[in-house]
DNA sequence: ACTGACTCGTAC
DNA sequence: GACGTACGAGTCAGTT
C-alpha cells in the first residue's frame, strides 16, 4: 500500500541547529549547521523508507489556538536565534528546490496539519511515518497505520515507534499518551506538570486508572503528598492535555491527493546545492530521489580542494576473497590501515578493517569482521612481513588485531601521532586537517562531517566506504608527512620513539594488569562504612541534612551557618578544599569529619568503585594508554587512569595490593629516581647540582647543605624537607608565595630559601631564564629530542597568562626530556625482554615507573635487563639510577 | 536525560 | 594569581 511521509520542518530544522556546530559555514560566511542537517535527514530518510509521497510542514508565525487559550503557552521560550532563523529560510528553498510540497497553516501548529493528513491518509489505509522531534506526536501512533519517527539527538539518532514501540519507551499507549504528558507537564511549552509526578509517577497513574478521570476518582487512594498536589493542579492537568491533544480535522485548503512532488529543476537544485557547498549531498540525491537525480544528472564537480579522495572499495565478503585481496597486498611496499569498530576504538569487536596500497587506483579492500577473523593467519604476511604499516591513530588498530593473534611489527608512520609531534596542541589531529594542510585533499564526503564526530548518515555511514577513504587519505598523506616531520628535525623522535612505542603500548593495553578483585571489593566494604559514619557526623554536626558532596551547600554550612573563617575564593564563593579545612581545624568539630570523609569518598569512589567498574572478563585491567595528548611527550592513562593510584597515605596505598601478577608469576617494579631533577642538572649544567648527583649521597641532603650553607652530615630534618620542597617545586616555576603555603611559612621567608638555593645553583636560575626567552623569541619549546611545543600565551597581554605560559615554558623541556628518556626505556626494555626470549613483560608504566611480570624462575634475567634498559636509555650529564624491586603486588614490591 | 563548567583530589 | 602534566567523581546550571 502506498505510503506517506509526513515531515515537521520546524522541528527538524530545530534539533540539526542545536545537534551541529555553528561553525559550518560557507566560504562567504553563511551558516548551514541546520540546513545541513536537515537535509541530509531528508535525504537519508527518504532514501531508507522509500515513501511513495513526502510531505513537509512548517509552523506559521502566527499566534495559535493554543497561545489564545493559554497565554503563557511556550512563553518561556528565548527568541530563535538570528543563525537559526535565516537558515529557515533556506530550509524552505531546499524543500521547494526539491518540487515537496509544503503545507502552513495559520492558527495551528505543524503537529496539528500533521495530525489531521496523517488521520486521513490511515483512515484511507496508508501507512503513514510522521518525522519530528516532538514527542506529542506518540499520541497519533494509536492508529496501527502510523508510526513515529522520532528524532532523539542529533541528526542520525532515530526511533521509528509503532504502538508497541511507544509502549515500551514511555510505559503507556498511544492513546494514554495524552494523559500521561498532562501529568508530567512539559517545560518546553511551558506547561507545568504536577510537582513530584515524573514519567514513572504519570506512567503508573495512568495504566493504573486508564485516563484523567480515573485517576481524578481516586485521588483519596493516594499518598497525602501526591493527593495534595493531584488536587491543586487538577485544573492544570486538564488544561495540558486539552493543549497536548493534536486536532486531527484541521480545515486545510488542500488534502493529501494535491500534494505531491512537482517537476524538478535539476540545474536550480544543484546551484542550490553548490551555493550552500554541500557537494557530498549531491552525490546521495539519486539514491532518495532516483527518478529526478538519474545518475547523468549529478556528473558535477565535487569540491573545492585540488584532490578529492574517493575510495573504490573491494568488499572481501568471503575468504576467498579475502585470502586473493591480501596476497596480493602481502607484495606492496606499504600498506595503510583504516578499521572501525561497534564501540570504543581497540576495546570493542571489530566491524572491519580496511586495506590500501595503491594510491593511484584508489582501490581499497575491505575485510568484514566475520572475515577477518577466519583469516587471520593470511594477514601476518600483510601487517607483519615485507609492506610497512601505516595509519591515522594506530594503536587501536594494533589492539584489536593483537585480539585476533595478529602481532603488527612494521608500523613505520601514524598519522595522528605525526600531527601530534607537529604541533602538541589541545586539538583532535583529525585526519581531514592534515590533508588538507599537507595534501590540499579531502575525502569525499567529508564537507558533512567536520571532524570525524559526527555522522549524518548517508554515504558517511556506510562504514566500509568511510573506512576505507581513511586508509585512502593515511596512504596520501605518507610522503608529505614525511617531508614535514623531516623538515621539523621530528623525524627521529617520530621513528625512533614515538612509532616504535605504539605497538609497546599496543600490547601492555591487550594483556592488561591482573587484579585481585576480592582485595579490591573489602577495600570498597570497608571504605564505604567509614565514609557513611563520617558523612553522618558531619550532617549531624550541620544540624540538618545536606549533601555534604556539594561544596556549594558546604559553603553554607561552614561560612554562613557555623560562622569559620572563610581562607580563600574560588570562582564561585568560598573555598572548601583541603587546605582551607587543614586550617579550620579546631575551629569546629565538623572540620575533622569533614575532612576524613574527604578522604576515604575519594579513595571509596574513584578507585573502590571506579576500579572494580573497569575490571574486564578475564580479571584484568585494560587501561588505555593516550600518546597524543600531553602537551609534553608524557602519556597519559584512562578507562581507568592508573597513573594516579594512591601511594601517599598507608591507606591509600593499600589499593596497590590489588594489582597483583599473572597467576604464579612475580613482579618487577623499577622507577628512575629524581629523574626530572637529573633532567635539570644536565640541561642547566649547574655545577653544584651535577656534583650532589654524582657524589651519590642523598640529593636531598647536598641540596640542603648546599642552600643552608652547613656541612652535608649536620642537615636537619627541617633543612632537608625544605631542600626537598624547592627541588620539587623547581620544574613547575614554583614561586615565593606557593612554597610558603606548602611548607606553611610566610612568603618573605619563602623568598629568602628561594634565594639561597639560586646563589647555590646559580646555573639553574640562568637556564630558568634563557629557556623562557627562547620560548619567546620561537613561540615554542623544545626538549633535547628535538620534541616542540608552541607556548602563544607567551605573548598574551594577560599578565596571569603570560605567567602561567612562562612556567609552561620552563617545565616543558625538563618534563619533555624525562618524558622521551622514559619513552625510550620502555621501547628498549620491551625489546630486551623480547631478544631475550623471555615470557617477562611489560605490564604498566607510570611517567617514571615500569611494572614487568615475569615468571619466578626469569626474575633475576629480567632485573638485570629492566636496569639496563632504563639506566642506558640515555646519557645525561649526571647518571641515572633506577630503583628496583620485586613483590607478589605492586604494593609488595619494596626495596 | 544530556552537556559543560566548576571544584576537588589523586599521581608523577 | 601564586606549581607543571594528566583523569575522573561529583554537583549544578543550562538545554532539550
Amino acid at each position: 500500500m502506498a505510503s506517506v511521509m509526513l515531515v515537521d520542518g520546524n522541528s527538524l530544522t530545530y534539533r540539526a541547529f542545536f545537534a551541529l556546530p555553528t561553525d559550518l559555514t560557507t566560504a562567504s560566511g553563511q551558516v548551514t549547521n541546520a540546513v545541513l542537517g536537515f537535509t541530509s535527514m531528508l535525504l537519508n530518510l527518504v532514501r531508507d523508507h522509500r515513501p511513495d509521497q513526502v510531505v513537509v510542514t512548517f509552523d506559521r508565525p502566527e499566534p495559535t489556538f493554543r497561545h489564545e487559550r493559554l497565554p503563557s503557552y511556550k512563553a518561556n521560550r528565548d527568541a530563535t536565534p538570528d543563525i537559526l532563523v535565516q537558515q529557515m529560510g533556506l530550509v524552505r528553498q531546499v524543500v521547494d528546490v526539491l518540487g515537496l510540497p509544503v503545507v502552513e497553516q495559520a492558527g495551528v501548529e505543524a503537529d496539528d496539519v500533521i495530525a489531521t493528513l496523517a488521520t486521513a491518509a490511515a483512515a484511507a489505509g496508508r501507512d503513514v511515518i510522521v518525522v519530528t522531534g516532538d514527542r506529542d506526536s506518540y499520541q497519533l501512533v494509536q492508529d496501527p497505520h502510523v508510526r513515529v519517527l522520532y528524532n532523539k539527538r542529533g541528526v542520525s539518532d532515530y526511533a521509528l515507534y509503532d504502538e508497541a514501540g511507544i509502549v515500551e519507551r514511555t510505559g503507556v499507549t498511544p492513546a494514554q499518551y495524552v494523559d500521561y504528558a498532562a501529568l508530567r507537564g512539559d517545560p518546553s511549552d511551558n506547561l507545568p506538570g504536577v510537582p513530584k509526578v515524573g514519567e514513572k509517577t504519570a506512567a503508573k497513574l495512568v495504566t493504573t486508572y486508564g485516563d484523567l478521570d480515573g485517576i481524578f476518582a481516586h485521588v483519596e487512594d493516594q499518598t497525602p503528598a501526591l493527593r495534595a498536589n493531584l488536587a491543586e493542579y487538577e485544573q492544570q492537568v486538564r488544561t495540558n492535555a486539552e493543549l497536548m491533544t493534536l486536532v486531527r480535522d484541521v480545515d486545510l485548503p488542500v488534502t493529501l491527493a494535491d500534494l505531491h512532488q512537482g517537476d524538478v529543476d535539476t540545474e536550480a537544485v544543484h546551484e542550490l546545492f553548490r551555493f550552500l557547498e554541500f557537494n557530498s549531498l549531491l552525490g546521495r540525491l539519486p539514491a532518495a530521489f532516483p527518478d529526478v537525480f538519474g545518475d547523468a544528472a549529478v556528473a558535477v564537480e565535487e569540491s573545492a580542494a585540488a584532490n578529492v579522495l574517493e575510495a573504490e572499495v573491494v568488499r572481501a565478503e568471503d575468504d576467498t576473497a579475502a585470502g586473493e585481496a591480501l596476497s596480493a597486498l602481502a607484495g606492496a611496499d606499504r600498506v595503510a590501515l583504516a578499521a572501525r569498530w561497534t564501540g570504543e576504538p581497540g576495546r570493542s569487536p571489530l566491524v572491519g578493517l580496511a586495506l590500501s596500497a595503491d594510491v593511484s587506483s584508489a582501490e581499497v579492500t575491505w575485510i568484514p569482521a566475520e572475515v577477518l577473523d577466519r583469516v587471520a593467519g593470511a594477514l601476518e604476511p600483510v601487517l607483519a612481513g615485507s609492506p610497512s604499516v601505516v595509519a591515522h591513530d594506530a594503536k587501536p588498530v594494533l589492539r584489536s588485531l593483537l585480539a585476533l593473534g595478529v602481532d603488527v611489527t612494521t608500523l613505520a608512520l601514524d598519522t595522528k601521532l605525526a600531527a601530534y609531534l607537529l604541533d602538541p596542541a589541545d586539538a583532535s589531529y583529525a585526519l581531514a586537517d592534515l590533508l588538507a594542510t599537507y595534501a590540499d585533499a579531502e575525502l569525499a564526503g567529508s564537507d558533512e562531517v567536520p571532524s570525524g564526530q559526527l555522522d549524518l548518515g548517508g554515504a558517511a555511514s556506510d562504514e566500509a566506504v568511510d573506512a576505507a577513504r581513511e586508509a585512502l587519505g593515511v596512504a596520501v598523506l605518507v610522503d608529505p608527512i614525511t617531508e614535514a616531520l623531516a623538515a621539523q628535525s621530528l623525524d627521529v623522535l617520530d621513528r625512533d620513539v614515538e612509532v616504535p612505542l605504539v605497538r609497546v603500548l599496543a600490547r601492555m593495553e591487550h594483556l592488561g594488569i591482573a587484579v585481585d578483585v576480592g582485595v579490591l571489593r573489602s577495600l570498597l566494604d570497608e571504605l564505604t562504612e567509614v565514609a557513611d559514619r563520617e558523612r553522618a557526623a558531619v550532617v549531624e554536626l550541620a544540624g540538618h541534612e545536606l549533601n555534604v558532596n556539594s561544596t556549594a551547600q558546604l559553603r553554607t554550612v561552614l561560612f554562613e551557618e557555623l560562622g569559620l573563617t572563610p581562607q580563600k575564593k574560588t570562582k564561585t564563593g568560598y573555598s572548601t578544599d583541603q587546605a582551607t579545612l587543614e586550617k579550620l581545624r579546631g575551629e569546629h568539630p565538623i572540620v575533622e569529619h569533614l575532612l576524613r570523609y574527604r578522604e576515604v569518598e575519594k579513595l571509596r569512589s574513584t578507585y573502590g568503585e571506579g576500579l572494580l567498574a573497569e575490571v574486564a572478563d578475564d580479571g584484568r585491567i585494560h587501561a588505555t594508554f593516550n600518546q597524543t595528548v600531553a602537551r609534553t611527550g608524557r602519556l597519559s592513562s584512562d578507562a581507568p587512569n592508573l597513573h594516579n593510584i594512591p601511594v601517599r597515605t598507608e591507606e591509600g596505598r593499600r589499593f596497590r595490593e590489588a594489582f597483583v601478577p599473572s597467576a604464579g608469576w612475580r613482579f618487577l617494579v623499577a622507577d628512575y629516581n629524581q629523574i626530572e631533577l637529573r633532567c635539570i642538572a644536565h640541561l642547566s649544567g649547574d655545577p653544584g647540582l651535577v656534583e650532589a648527583f654524582t657524589s651519590g649521597a642523598d640529593i636531598h641532603d647536598q641540596t640542603a647543605a648546599r642552600v643552608f650553607d652547613v656541612e652535608p652530615g649536620s642537615v636537619s630534618v627541617e633543612q632537608r624537607s625544605k631542600a626537598k620542597m624547592v627541588s620539587y617545586g623547581l620544574a613547575y616555576g614554583m614561586e615565593a608565595y606557593g612554597l610558603g603555603q606548602r611548607l606553611g611559612i610566610p612568603t618573605g621567608e619563602a623568598q629568602e630559601i628561594l634565594d639561597a638555593y639560586f646563589e647555590a645553583f646559580p646555573s639553574v636560575r640562568s637556564f630558568m631564564d634563557r629557556t623562557v626567552a627562547e620560548a619567546r623569541d620561537r613561540g615554542y619549546t623544545e626538549t633535547v629530542f628535538g620534541r616542540r611545543r608552541r607556548i602563544p600565551e607567551l605573548s598574551s597581554p594577560q599578565r596571569n597568562v603570560r605567567l602561567a605560559g612562562e612556567r609552561q615554558a620552563m617545565n616543558a623541556p625538563i618534563q619533555g626530556l624525562a618524558a622521551d628518556i622514559f619513552k625510550v626505556a620502555l621501547i628498549r626494555l620491551d625489546r630486551a625482554l623480547e631478544d631475550a626470549a623471555l615470557a617477562a613483560r611489560l605490564v604498566l608504566q607510570v611517567h617514571d615507573e615500569v611494572l614487568v611480570e615475569a615468571p619466578p624462575e626469569e626474575v633475576d634475567a629480567a632485573r638485570d635487563i629492566v636496569l639496563e634498559a632504563m639506566r642506558d636509555a640515555f646519557d645525561l650529564a649526571v647518571p641515572l639510577e633506577v630503583n628496583l624491586a620485586v613483590g607478589d603486588s605492586w604494593a609488595a614490591a619494596k626495596g
